[in-house]
DNA sequence: GGTCTTTACTTGAAACTTCAAGTAAATCGC
DNA sequence: GCGATTTACTTGAAGTTTCAAGTAAAGACC
């Protein structure tokens, strides 16, 4: 192992910046390729999206159900396309919209059975598909891999609200 | 640290699984969320977008230009949408298009003057906004991250081919 | 209890992306 | 060299996403 050659302060800061970069050009590398294939198969294979998967898969661990605003924040995307995607995934059968009991600004979807089966038979082979695309890693880097992104994602959202 | 518990090969698939689940969970949540704010800040500073950004990216390091085909497989896109996001960069003078002197199929992609000025600004914020975002990791965390990110890319291509 | 602000969501236009089908040039096999 | 195949890109339609502006209900403040 080589030992670091002394840096002045510039060179040091430019070459953590481009460390970053690097950094951030792999992740959405390796995000991307991921996405691109799963939302290939969703369509292929069930006619679907992985923007619709996503949507399901928040409602499949919500028994209650959930509101839009919930949906839009647990999807990443804006108000106006959870409007989308639920009305498209309405039409579908695949979930029921209702108006919330105690605040009549708000609806509540909700995963109809069939929105439940469906999403079932996808989540099979999405997993498959994930569990395929990350064995490259061992369990143990995985781990690592989990943990750094968990530091990543909270200080994104620390720094969002500051 | 407690010592995992025995576990029987069915568990620890299921166990594994959700591991791969949650990994590429949190790997989409930190990407889309970092991949929204730059979309967000090109848009509303210099009224681009990342996907012409990319484009300006590979184009910046291909000082002779690049065809069609290398801007879509460097953007992870369809050659459709390369199409559309170069003609639109070329209505705003910051590309030009010429057919290749030796492959009349192919297109060439020239950064002009203006676009190198015009990226070299966005670069500069880009570069900050990136820089922040993962200032939550040491620089001995984001080289680990790089790293392993450079297994599951790897493994990614491999898998493609075959 | 009436205005003022905030919140929850919807809408429409424009931007972007994908897919499938198409065109034209290069290359392969003979 | 000539037809068959492949390659490089474009096109058009449909699907998706975003943004800004709009509507309606809830809550805040007197």
């Amino acid at each position: 192992m080589m030992t670091a050659p002394a840096l002045d302060p510039e060179t040091r800061l430019q070459r953590d910046d481009h460390e970053a970069l690097r950094l951030w050009l792999r992740l959405f590398t390796c995000t991307t390729m991921v996405e691109r294939r799963v939302d290939q198969m969703l369509k292929r294979a069930f006619g679907s999206s992985l923007a619709r998967f996503d949507v399901l898969a928040q409602l499949d661990r919500a028994p209650d159900g959930l509101r839009m605003g919930a949906l839009s924040e647990g999807t990443l995307t804006t108000n106006g396309n959870v409007t989308w995607l639920v009305a498209a995934l309405e039409a579908d059968g695949h979930v029921t919209r209702r108006t919330a009991p105690d605040d009549r600004r708000a609806t509540v979807v909700r995963l109809t059975a069939a929105g439940r089966r469906h999403f079932t038979l996808m989540a099979r082979e999405h997993e498959a598909l994930i569990i395929h695309g990350f064995a490259g890693l061992t369990a143990l880097e995985r781990r690592t891999m989990h943990t750094l992104l968990g530091t990543v994602k909270q200080h994104l959202r620390l720094e969002r609200t500051s």
